[in-house]
DNA sequence: GTAGTACGCGTACGATGTACGTGCACTATG
DNA sequence: CATAGTGCACGTACATCGTACGCGTACTAC
């Protein structure tokens, strides 16, 4: 009486670790490897190791293989309704974005998000192509937080309120600035609108000074988050303000000052001038002036 | 988390002093003599008295020993003519600058700079302080190639001279926009003299809007040099030029346009309209504009 | 009962920056 | 001159990263 090859091969590995060849902690060989050695299939070889398995004699521990031993520990419940927050795309967008949010996009890191989540890091795998993918969603979603109402009919109070919308997101989220792409713009479908509102108020200026003048508004308005961005995170790497700092580095700037003879700069630091980094206003400042002079192209 | 031996070693020796078990004068325990009692090695009692050493707590005579007190003099012995300057801060700093123009910040890393030098990785940090340092250096470097000749006195073609030297730099080195910092002056020295050519030029707007203009301005031209830098690296990583990959794209673009409703930015687009991605006449015409802005304010 | 296939994801690899520890050259002293 | 003791130069090793690879499992077809 031949017995089934599920059954030889499993009497043939029962044997092995009864005669101690295996020991508890060893892995029995895998299923492709039974594949080769008995020439069967893989399922074949799969059922194999279930005999030995349900007799509890080895445990399978996927992406290791099946080792000699009792199971350690069932924890996976597998099924049940899930009533845990499941995983999906936008889960791992909002973690990521709440990471680099705190800490930067420095900080953010797949294996630091499945833990968060905790999941293991392959898994996030199944839903974003990888890091770079999921910063490009990250990036969608950020400006998908802030979406254009109505928007003015007088050109300039248009522009300036896209402007100011776009300096909201960047404030909001101080990674933006560094991670958004203004050169390719299908990755950032919700960032159309914007441009598209930009467009539509500038248009007077015909085609071509439109689109520059659209892409110089945007490259301003980053150029100005990016100092907020790298002002903040000096700021939190050194736990010192940009003031304190100043205060600290005077001495030095001023002997480079002297150095340097450089009397403008030297003039505008004296008298205790004490310029308030109020990035805010800056950006409107500048925002301003930008808008004059395309006013001025207008006459 | 315990702290690390030669820490451990200094604060101990540290606390004598302040108890005053150790005087101005007195010599400290030897390295050999640390290395007995504490049971380390040589370099880790070494390092412990450096942190003193560092702190102006101790200084050490050789052939004495590591007494208490601050140093005597700091006598620069530097003997030796030097004449074969295998390896210093400049080479790393210019071999970096290579690295960083051909393939990007990316791609520049301390083992590369070492391997293409001849040189054993830690052997650089020596020269430098470490990577962040580097670039740093790199950053002061970059902008000292392009200094400030004559500044025209007219305070217009004085800002504009200033700002097309800050383009050329930004084109020749494409890492540098995203490199340099706009907030910690002290970190770029070299950047001083073009800061202060521009405050110059601007002071007549008031101390207020003189340092908000200039800050306006060097964002907005690193932020366009940042489109340049990001699209150059696209072309790079995938091989396809913004208008060719805009020619691929250009049917999802359009269905999101369509789907968006996004009017204006078809209409844009339309006819066949081919707007050359000319980043130079973009530079110019942002500038101009800016400009425009500003001089509308001295009316 | 056997075989083939699709799929989720754990392990491990090749990078990175650099802290830490070591051996050796050299100096001042006796 | 001998030598104790210093400080310099730098190799090793670690913690961390993104993700390719290939495992075990579940399912369908025969």
């Amino acid at each position: 009486m031949s017995e089934a090859p599920y059954q030889v091969i499993a009497a043939e590995l029962r044997r092995r670790i009864e005669a101690g060849e295996l020991r508890p902690g060893d892995r029995v060989p895998s299923t492709r490897a039974l594949v080769r050695d008995f020439g069967v299939a893989m399922a074949t070889a799969t059922k194999a190791l279930q005999v030995l398995q349900s007799d509890r004699l080895v445990h399978a521990s996927p992406g290791v293989g099946t080792v000699v031993g009792p199971p350690p520990r069932s924890r996976r419940t597998t099924a049940g309704p899930d009533d845990v927050p499941e995983l999906d795309r936008d889960e791992i967008v909002r973690v990521g974005t709440a990471i680099a949010d705190a800490e930067g996009l420095a900080a953010l890191s797949m294996r630091r998000i499945a833990t968060e989540l905790g999941v293991s890091t392959m898994a996030l795998y199944r839903y974003v192509g990888g890091k770079d993918a999921l910063v490009v969603q990250m990036v969608d979603a950020a400006i998908g937080e802030f979406p254009l109402r109505e928007v003015p009919g007088d050109w300039r109070d248009a522009v300036t309120a896209v402007a100011r919308v776009h300096w909201a997101a960047y404030r909001r989220h101080l990674w933006l600035a560094s991670a958004i792409s203004l050169s390719r713009p299908q990755l950032v479908p919700r960032l159309l609108p914007h441009t598209d509102a930009v467009v539509r108020a500038l248009r007077r200026f015909g085609k071509s000074a439109t689109l520059s003048a659209t892409i110089s508004l945007f490259a301003y308005v980053r150029g100005i988050a990016l100092v907020m961005e790298s002002e903040a995170h000096a700021e939190q790497d050194t736990g010192v303000t940009a003031d304190e700092w100043a205060d600290r580095q005077s001495d030095q700037l001023a002997a480079m000052i002297a150095a340097g003879n450089l009397t403008a700069f030297q003039e505008l630091l004296a008298d205790g001038f004490d310029y308030d980094y109020d990035l805010d206003q800056l950006f409107e400042f500048g925002l301003a002036i930008f808008l004059d002079g395309l006013a001025a192209r207008l006459r």
